[in-house]
DNA sequence: GGAAACTGATAGATCAATCAATAACTCGAA
DNA sequence: TTCGAGTTATTGATTGATCTATCAGTTTCC
């Protein structure tokens, strides 16, 4: 037989391709909902081989998770180097979080971590650290009090939820 | 053999026992990770009981949210009608919102809707129907403009999360 | 005795994870 | 320049657990 190999990877190239299968998933079907098939399947490969690149569905999850936050991050931390001025920050950082919301995909990571973290401890104390540690880049990168944090992250919060549910609502203004 | 039923109930009282167990079940793992026999457990009835009471899991889960949104609707109106001018409105509403906060059970519930909703088409209209119920309700129980109102929903949201996080960062303040 | 409340047993599907094995590439030696 | 040994990538088969939903039957109350 021997279909012949389409396409023979690197660990690690296959490893990204991996991550950015359950990626996608995630971000669709939530953690408990998402399947190593399906993911094997969307990123071409059969179901065991995950277990030969992550430890387990778990480790794979986070991996996603910390990916996303790793984005973010960088994507803020950016924004805020481009202008001066706290507020101009801000809203620098407001327009930056906007490129995410074309392809939803990084905010529906988020709220489907968030929503895992809720009953599983262990994810839970990783899942807050990411999140507290984009907090605190954005504190450090603009310098913002606890007062204008609170309400920046509250409207991303809100676009998270915008983007799950496709929400009329939420699909204007810039903060 | 016959062990004794130790109490037996009118269906309509089993239902909303049951219905109060799912909230605190779908609340904690959400949609996907609950399964009906923890449901049954937590309810005091055998797991197959709950399909003489409703027909398919999706319909508990929707009458959970159901009910979570009567709730914060009654009491966002309730709130409001308490006094006059359309800030003092919204603060009052805000102070409402705190209560939930106590039992996160209301909060997680919702969150854990809106993931569950990101990836499945049938429950995202009805969810999405849900937010915008409670969207229209303090609209018009304030009266208050759109800005306003995405910065009230916006606050919620990141309560939301505080609650399935456990954030030190959103223990504090008011709108 | 008949309706309403409730359970036991179970079918059928799916899922995470393991294991043994195979295919393909690398590279040094003959 | 080929041969072959070792390494890396990858899969098939399978296991045991779990989950939704059904159905036939049993208890309890009026």
């Amino acid at each position: 037989m021997a279909v012949a190999t389409t396409n023979r990877m690197t660990g690690e190239e296959r490893r990204e391709h991996v991550l950015a299968a359950a990626k996608r998933e995630f971000a669709e079907n939530g953690y408990h909902a998402t399947s190593t098939t399906r993911i094997a399947k969307r990123a071409g490969i059969s179901q065991p081989y995950i277990y030969a690149l992550f430890p387990d569905k778990r480790t794979l999850f986070l991996a996603v998770y910390d990916a996303t936050v790793a984005r973010v991050t960088a994507a803020f931390v950016a924004a805020a180097e481009s202008v001066e001025g706290i507020d101009e920050k801000l809203a620098a950082m407001g327009e930056a979080y906007s490129e995410f919301l074309e392809d939803r995909v990084e905010l529906q990571c988020q709220l489907q971590a968030h929503a895992a973290a809720a009953g599983d401890p262990d994810l839970q104390a990783d899942i807050r650290a990411g999140f507290s540690s984009i907090w605190r880049a954005v504190a450090k990168a603009t310098g913002a009090d606890q007062e204008r944090l609170v309400a920046f992250f509250a409207y991303g919060m809100l676009l998270n939820v915008g983007a799950a549910l496709d929400l009329p609502e939420v699909a204007e203004k810039g903060c």
